[in-house]
DNA sequence: CGGCGTCTGTACCCCTCGGTACAGTCCGAA
DNA sequence: TTCGGACTGTACCGAGGGGTACAGACGCCG
């Protein structure tokens, strides 16, 4: 598929792309077709097997958009001390609470919805994760190298098992439209992070 | 609807919610037709409109039959002690482990898929998830009772972080296909736990 | 101004989906 | 044995899905 090359083909390809995460983010993946989005987004089909082989190449495009605006909304917030990772927590239960119907995490509820869809789009749905998993990581070595955390911890183990904590509480507050079990779930995770703090008696 | 009567008729709706349980923990909800699950049942199209009124309502009686599932598969472990906690822990592990692409937990895969399908089938979820968490704060209110947990523990909220994190290890373990997420994730969990038993020097 | 590749509008196709209609069969009760 | 309700088989329908065909419009190059 060609890239656009023009300011207008540009432009018509990331509106398209930018109306289909936020459709399928709100209704779900199948729940929202091509048409639902071309309606939303003003372009005409022609224009969308222009700039995308399928639907399928479209919703890999989407993973891809949903993980940066994670990653950017994330940026917002260095990692690198236990304040500004306290700090994260907290915005992401703001996010939670404030967003209407508690939505689940942009990128993760995208990606539970593809795990039946074929191995391509559940790797890259994987691959997503580790980018996220290795932006929280790389804070994790900044601490260690600033004596903020142990030099036993494994940086890698601990951003996983973090995101996957963060998963569970967005899916069981999204469920139950309650915010409390993902507050319990991040602080469980921000405890499970400080316990690799050096300085705790025991 | 009328709940069927006869012998055949009840094997014939069972048979029904049993295939369809099974088809759309493969598959997916919405990817499973009404009539694959015909097919893979050998029933026609009106016994199934004979016996449910909808595919909402089946979804329906497919969560309830998921549920019953984990309750039956999680009755063989009192949860009462630490050592059985632990080795359910452990079954859940390996079930995950042995189970064919990492598919994710009978419950929460498909409760995940329902967020978007309305109210209804939302809420339906979320009671699932109750009744799954009060199965196992009744068991950590008898260690309360047999001294093996703290009395300023809260069982409610124990088990619903418990269960939120179980479910985010769930869902990066089916992403990777990699059973470390989930292994690390209940690693957590039981350590959340144990934080709460008493005679902890600290 | 002419032309060519990029971009866009519209109409259409075929298939599958959930759901309905209706006629027929089974089987226990009187 | 006949009656009636529970159960089943099959054909059909309208709507909406993803995807294609093809002709037209734009706009940067010479």
């Amino acid at each position: 598929m060609p890239e656009p090359t023009t300011r207008r083909g540009k432009d018509t390809k990331g509106r398209i792309v930018e109306l289909a995460a936020g459709l399928m983010y709100e209704r779900g993946v199948s729940a929202t077709s091509i048409e639902d989005i071309l309606a939303a987004s003003g372009t005409g089909k022609s224009q969308f097997y222009h700039y995308f082989s399928s639907k399928e190449q479209l919703i890999a495009e989407v993973l891809r958009h949903q993980l940066q605006q994670v990653l950017r909304e994330q940026s917002r917030f260095p990692l690198d001390t236990w304040e500004s990772i306290s700090a994260w927590f907290g915005a992401l239960v703001d996010m939670q609470q404030n967003q209407r119907d508690y939505r689940g995490c942009p990128l993760g509820s995208i990606s539970s919805q593809l795990l039946d869809h074929g191995d391509l789009l559940r790797s890259q749905a994987a691959e997503a994760f580790a980018h996220w998993e290795s932006a929280l990581s790389g804070g994790l070595r900044a601490m260690q190298a600033s004596g903020l955390l142990r030099d036993d911890a494994d940086p890698d183990t601990l951003a996983e098992s973090t995101i996957a904590v963060l998963q569970g509480g967005y899916l069981l507050s999204s469920t139950k439209r309650d915010i409390r079990p993902m507050r319990n779930a991040l602080a469980i995770a921000l405890s499970q992070l400080r316990s690799y703090a050096p300085d705790v008696r025991r």
